[in-house]
DNA sequence: CGCAGTGGGTTGCTTGATGCAACCAAGTGT
DNA sequence: ACACTTGGTTGCATCAAGCAACCCACTGCG
């Protein structure tokens, strides 16, 4: 997104999207939930120009989404956290998933599906666990191949050939 | 956003950001979710350039999010409605309301709340309705000016002032 | 010691979406 | 007859995104 402010809103979803809406922002966010967490892995991962990765990183971080924490000293090599806010995320993310999967993804189904790490049960798109109806946080919850996993690899690697 | 796409994603929610990743897009959703449904009323409420708001219109129609009906021939008048698809993006919505609620607002409070229709409880970020406990969906809610909005308006006020 | 490789960026250049303002067009009010 | 309303489209300027090349500080490795 440009300019990424929307004067004279008085909207607490425009307040978000001001500050996450800009176009990588919240894959970036979605990608460290995954794991990856430095600045290469993020690079490959996402196919996102280094430039812009750079500048969104330091925006993140600005925004106190994300925290940056040294790995090691010289040189000096970084790695990037979410903070509690960036996991406060995590149920947008959860929703935006879910209608994802639902509208965008092929017949095989969905590509991934979260599972509460506690009980293994599937999370729907409200955060809820399906299996002990605990209505769950980022920490709670893992990602894992879902059936439609296969298929989009495939398509993928077809595309780019 | 631009180019809007995401290559060699195996995400939905970069598959759900395609679609309503661009500046404006969500925007437009929230806004016609909220009773906006002509062309004007959209402009004027959100401050988009129209040529964006008609190119964007035309992307959601085209995604099948929105649908276009004419209210009047001669001129042609059309309103925008949401489709059961772009219904559906309400926990989303509701998803990022709260989290700019919770990290963007005023010390007042939210601008705006969610009420559940039936019974006038609160509906939290999972878009679950506080006080009778049922999961809700785009036609449960409505919503009501908040703790926030006095401050929120005089906020906006000042800086146009 | 020299030299390639790795991680983490920054700098320039090009492209293309966005913002703005002006214009168009069909009808309506007065 | 004339302005006004609604719903756009067109043209131009700007600014962010994409890409490639470069920089810098180390780490092997022969």
């Amino acid at each position: 997104m440009l300019r990424a402010d929307y004067p004279g809103q008085y909207c607490s979803i425009a307040k978000s999207l001001e500050v996450i809406g800009e176009r990588w922002s919240l894959l970036i966010v979605r990608d460290i939930l995954n794991g990856n967490r430095r600045f290469g892995e993020l690079q490959s991962s996402l196919g996102i120009a280094r430039n812009v990765l750079s500048s969104r990183l330091q925006r993140l971080i600005d925004e106190d989404i994300l925290e940056r924490r040294a790995y090691q000293e010289s040189p000096p090599r970084y790695e990037y956290f979410l903070t509690e806010k960036g996991l406060d995320l995590w149920p947008a993310l959860i929703a935006l998933m879910n209608w994802g999967d639902r509208y965008s993804a092929g017949p095989e189904g969905a590509p991934r599906l979260i599972v509460h790490k506690e009980c293994g049960g599937l999370v729907n798109e409200r955060g809820i666990c399906e299996s002990c109806g605990e209505t769950l946080h980022a920490r709670d919850a893992r990602q894992i191949a879902g059936p439609g996993w296969d298929a989009a690899v495939a398509g993928a690697a077809e595309s780019s050939a």
